[in-house]
DNA sequence: TTGTACGCGTTATCAC
DNA sequence: GTGATAACGCGTACAA
C-alpha cells in the first residue's frame, strides 16, 4: 500500500480512501491510484485490515465429520449464506472426539472467526462461556448443546418419528418396532418418543423387544413392520430382510416387513420396492444457522431461539402394503 | 497481552517468549505469566501474531459444490493432513462457475492462505499466476488445470475405464456402451479414451450409437452392456432397465444388459443385483493434495508434480454374466 | 480534497 | 534472563 501511494504521487490514506470507495477523492487521482494498483498487483492484506478493524468477516463451522454426506450439505448451507454477506467460512472435524472439537473450536476462536456453527459432541461446551462473553457468536445444529442460552437448530425429529409410525398404523400395521444403533442419543431419543407418541395416541401397545439396537431379534420378533433411526440401521434390515425373504410365515408364505428409513439417500428409490424414508433438508438447516449466526454476530441482542425444521414422509413402496401375518 | 504483562510484572516480549515456548525464561517468571494469563483467560489473537509473521497456517479447499458426497470426502482428506501439520482450512464453493470460482480464490489470496487446493472449473486460471508469484501455493485435484507448472492430483479415470471395459470383455461381451452426460469434459474424455482403448485391445469395433448421452438411445441398440462414466447416469440406466425388464429379446425372453458404473455410491450393494463399480477413494486424493500442498508451502522447489491415483473394480453382480442375446 | 500521526496485538532486534 | 522499541499492513481521527 506504501508502494501504491509512493508510485501514485500520494499518500496512504489516499489509497486507503480509494481501496475502500470511500468518498472525498478526484476521480483524476482515484485514476492514478487504480493504475498504480493495477501495475504492482496489489490487493489488500485482509488480516491487517482485520486486525484494525476487529472483525474478520469469517465464520466457523465444526462437525463430526465435514466427509459425511449430511454433515457437508448442511456446511454447503451455511457457506451460501456466509458468502451472501461476504463471509468466509472455516471447516473441522471432531470424529465426535470432545477434546478435539475444543481444541478446533479455541483454535478458531483465537483466529477471532465472528461466529461458529456447532453439531456438538456429547460433551460440555463450557469452554465457550468466556469465548462467547469475548464476543463469539455460536449457533449449534442437529443436536442441541448442554450450554444454556445458546441458539439452535434442529431437525423435528420427533414429529418425523410420529409421522412415519402413524404412516405405518394407517396401513393397518399394529405390531411395529424400531431400531437403531444406539437408544441413549439425542436423535434416537427424539425419533423413540415420536414413536412411543404414535403408538400410544392409536391405542397401541409397545413390546419391550420391539425397541432395540439388534436388527436379527426384531425380525424373529412378530413386529410386520420396522422404523428404522438411522441410515445405516435402514440399510441393515432392507439387507437382513433380503437374505432372509425364504423365512415362511405361520401360513408358509414369504414374509413381508414394512420399512420406514429416518435419514435420506442417494437412490433410495433404486431399491426394490423404493425406501419409504423420513427426511430432512440439511441444506436448509445451515441455512437457518447461518441466518440466525449472522444476526447474533451484527449484533441482535434478543434471548436465544430454538429452530425445529419440518422433517417430510417419501412414501416409495417399502411401507405401503397392509400388515404380512 | 499488555495486561498479561502488567498482572506479572514483566515486560510483554517475556509474555511473548512464554507464550512461544521461547527458551531464555527463569521457571518462576514462566510461572507467573502463566498465572497471569489463567487470571485473566488471555488467547493470543493469531490475526496479529500472523499479520507479524506472514504465515497464516490456513489452506482453502475450493470445489464445484462441498456439500457433493464425492468433494466432500476429498475436502475431508484435506483437512486431515492439514490438521496434522497445525493449519485450518477454509471451504468454499463455486458451483461450476469460473467467475465465481475467481473471486473466491482471490479473496482467499487476500487473508493470505499459505495454499490453495481447487477442484477447477472449466474456466483459465490465468488470474492465479500473479497469486501464485507472491507466494501462493496451489494445488489442482480431480480435473487438470488449463495452467502450466502446477502440482495436480487425479484419479486414473482412463484406466479404471479399461479395467471396467476389460472386464466386461471377460464376461464375453462384445458389444458394449459408453454412457455419459457429458461427452466432452475431462473426466468423460478420459473415460471414453479408456474404453476406446480397452475395446481395439481385444479387437472389438466400436459403434457410433454405442457412446452416447441417452440411456434409452443405447438400450434401443444392440450393446449387451453398458458402462456409465457418471453416478446420475448409473442410476438412469438402473432405472431404465428396471422400468423396461419387459422388453423382450429376439427370442422372447426378457432381456438383461450388464452395467458397471463409475464412481461408488451408499447401498450400492443393496440394489438386486448389486451395482457393479469403478472407484477411487476421495479422501485419498485430498491426503495427496494435502500433503504435495504442504510440501510446497514448507518450500518445496521442485518441478510440478501429478500424481494419478488408481481406481478399482468393485464386481457386485450387475455386471458378471455373459451376453444375452 | 488530501495528508499526518497513531493504534490494532503480536513478533523481532537489539541492548541491558 | 529480561526489557524497550520498531515493525507487520491497514483504518481512524483530526489537522491542513
Amino acid at each position: 500500500m506504501k508502494d501504491v501511494a509512493f508510485r501514485a504521487g500520494v499518500a496512504l490514506k489516499t489509497v486507503s480512501r480509494v481501496v475502500n470507495g470511500e468518498p472525498g477523492v478526484t476521480p483524476e487521482t482515484t485514476k492514478r491510484v487504480l493504475g498504480a494498483i493495477e501495475d504492482l498487483g496489489f490487493r489488500r492484506n485482509e488480516s491487517a485490515r482485520l486486525l484494525r478493524t476487529g472483525r474478520t468477516a469469517t465464520l466457523g463451522f465444526i462437525s463430526d465429520n465435514c466427509g459425511h454426506p449430511d454433515h457437508a450439505a448442511v456446511c454447503r448451507g451455511v457457506e451460501e449464506i456466509a458468502r451472501d454477506h461476504g463471509f468466509l467460512v472455516f471447516t473441522g472435524s471432531t470424529d465426535n472426539d470432545p477434546s478435539r472439537e475444543e481444541v478446533l473450536a479455541l483454535s478458531l476462536c483465537s483466529r477471532r472467526v465472528d461466529g461458529l456453527i456447532m453439531a456438538p459432541t456429547s460433551g460440555d461446551h463450557e469452554y465457550l462461556v468466556p469465548e462467547m462473553e469475548a464476543g463469539v457468536a455460536a449457533v449449534f445444529v442437529l443436536r442441541p448443546p448442554e450450554l444454556p442460552g445458546v441458539d439452535v437448530v434442529l431437525a423435528d425429529e420427533r414429529g418425523g418419528a410420529k409421522e412415519a409410525v402413524a404412516h405405518l398404523i394407517a396401513q393397518g400395521h399394529r405390531r411395529i418396532g424400531y431400531l437403531d444403533g444406539d437408544l441413549t442419543g439425542y436423535r434416537s431419543r427424539q425419533l423413540l418418543s415420536g414413536y412411543t407418541e404414535a403408538m400410544s395416541a392409536a391405542g397401541l401397545p409397545v413390546d419391550a423387544a420391539w425397541t432395540t439396537l439388534a436388527p436379527q431379534r426384531l425380525l424373529d420378533s412378530a413386529v410386520t413392520a420396522v422404523f428404522c433411526g438411522s441410515r445405516e440401521h435402514t440399510v441393515r434390515v432392507l439387507r437382513a430382510l433380503a437374505t432372509a425373504q425364504h423365512t415362511p410365515t405361520a401360513r408358509g408364505r414369504t414374509r413381508r416387513v414394512a420399512v420406514v428409513g429416518f435419514g435420506d439417500f442417494e437412490l433410495a428409490d433404486l431399491v426394490s420396492p423404493g425406501v419409504t424414508m423420513v427426511s430432512y433438508d440439511p441444506a436448509e438447516i445451515g441455512h437457518a444457522a447461518g441466518s440466525l449466526l449472522l444476526e447474533r454476530v451484527a449484533g441482535e441482542q434478543g434471548p436465544p431461539r430454538r429452530v425445529e425444521l419440518p422433517t417430510r414422509l417419501i412414501p416409495r413402496g417399502s411401507a405401503e402394503f397392509p400388515p404380512d401375518d
